[in-house]
DNA sequence: TTGATATTTGACCGATTGGTAAAAGCTTAC
DNA sequence: GTAAGCTTTTACCAATCGGTCAAATATCAA
């Protein structure tokens, strides 16, 4: 009856499937209108099922945007995870701005869904922020304290370093609409190798690499 | 009775006055949950008025937006309006940095307006973006390939430029909860010109100036 | 002071909100 | 095939949504 913790402690075929389901329809509306603007009729409609139903596979509202953040964060960090202490400075952040800006090609949508909930003030995963992602960002910190040290790049706050690579690869996903705006509707080819291009360039140089 | 176009084609103090309150508090609103997520009761309380009585200023939720965002554009573009043709690029690609930067710190509801309705579709402004927006970007973009040319900056792609300096800047205000949680409280006072310095060393050295 | 006008209020409207109850329908192991 | 458990639906709820209305009240020029 209850799905989430059942007697056989199994999830049913069904079970899995329509939680996908949900949790895909979920994840379109929360990222066009943030938690409070978005419905659960909405939701379930996207779903493509009753509401009563899908209240059957979650239990609130608030459930369903918990377990969108909670999957989100992770594949949100796995880029930084990946950053290399043993590599070389150039290899690192080049490919770091590479996946990020993959990321932010390839799913826009939980991009919007991450910058729905910090820009409304992250009410709902402020944790997993003073956690998990600030330790990370801390050991990466480091990372970049010693190439500099070791005189590999140049000096800068590493911190700063990290939120501009932020914030200008995920420009591209939640900023879509006026990057298409400014840039017009032409072009979207060669849209994303061009900014590889520009950032790898600004990086690298302004990093003095190369 | 209809206070927007009354006979007296004169604006009173009073209107003058609740509907500036109304703006203010609805800036407020607005900025925390996007415009679906906003409700006219929300406003009103924070305004310290009835809905009713807000309702008279301000026919429908849609025309409180609107004014918000009419107002922003034109306060948002005005830092891009400075960049000088005739000046020489670093002063000007400095300045514009800071100014960007100031205003992050000084109007962070503004900009976070700006950023729930891009983010979430940019349905009340879209003409705002493919008009003014795209025109202004487009001659500034002019003025830097000019620059290009005269080999006083790095040959780059000066849209992606723009694009960046735009996301670094905002990234203070738009996220600003997760540089808290990520920075600690601490450090509140130098926030501000660290980024600064960052920003202009990476831009500078990025841009092959100096 | 008065009358015209500008402002404010309380009571209300239909639609939508998040969520529930209970029963009907469906799967699946035996 | 059947019974136990899983899934879905219909009908419904109180609260809140954006917005209206008419009456009450405040302001101000003459």
């Amino acid at each position: 009856m209850i799905p989430r913790a059942a007697k056989t402690q199994r999830r049913t075929r069904i079970q899995e499937e329509k939680e996908e389901k949900i949790l895909q329809a979920a994840l379109d509306v929360f990222s066009a209108y943030g938690f409070r603007g978005a419905t659960i009729d909405q939701i379930a409609e996207a779903a493509g099922m009753s509401k009563p139903n899908l209240l059957y596979y979650f239990r609130t509202k608030e459930a369903i945007h918990r377990a969108l953040l909670d999957r989100m964060l992770f594949t949100w960090l796995e880029p930084l995870q990946a950053f290399d202490s043993e590599g070389n400075p150039e290899t690192e952040i080049r490919s770091y701005i590479r996946r990020k800006l993959e990321m932010s090609r390839d799913y826009p949508r939980e991009s919007r869904l991450f910058a729905n909930e910090i820009i409304q003030g992250a009410q709902h995963i402020e944790d997993g922020l003073k956690g998990p992602l600030k330790e990370l960002v801390d050991e990466k910190a480091e990372v970049i304290r010693a190439w500099i040290k070791a005189g590999k790049i140049a000096k800068c706050d590493p911190y700063h370093l990290i939120f501009s690579i932020w914030s200008t690869t995920q420009h591209y996903a939640d900023f879509d609409v006026q990057v298409q705006a400014v840039l017009g509707d032409k072009s979207g080819e060669g849209r994303f190798e061009d900014a590889a291009r520009f950032l790898e360039d600004l990086f690298m140089r302004g990093l003095g690499i190369k």
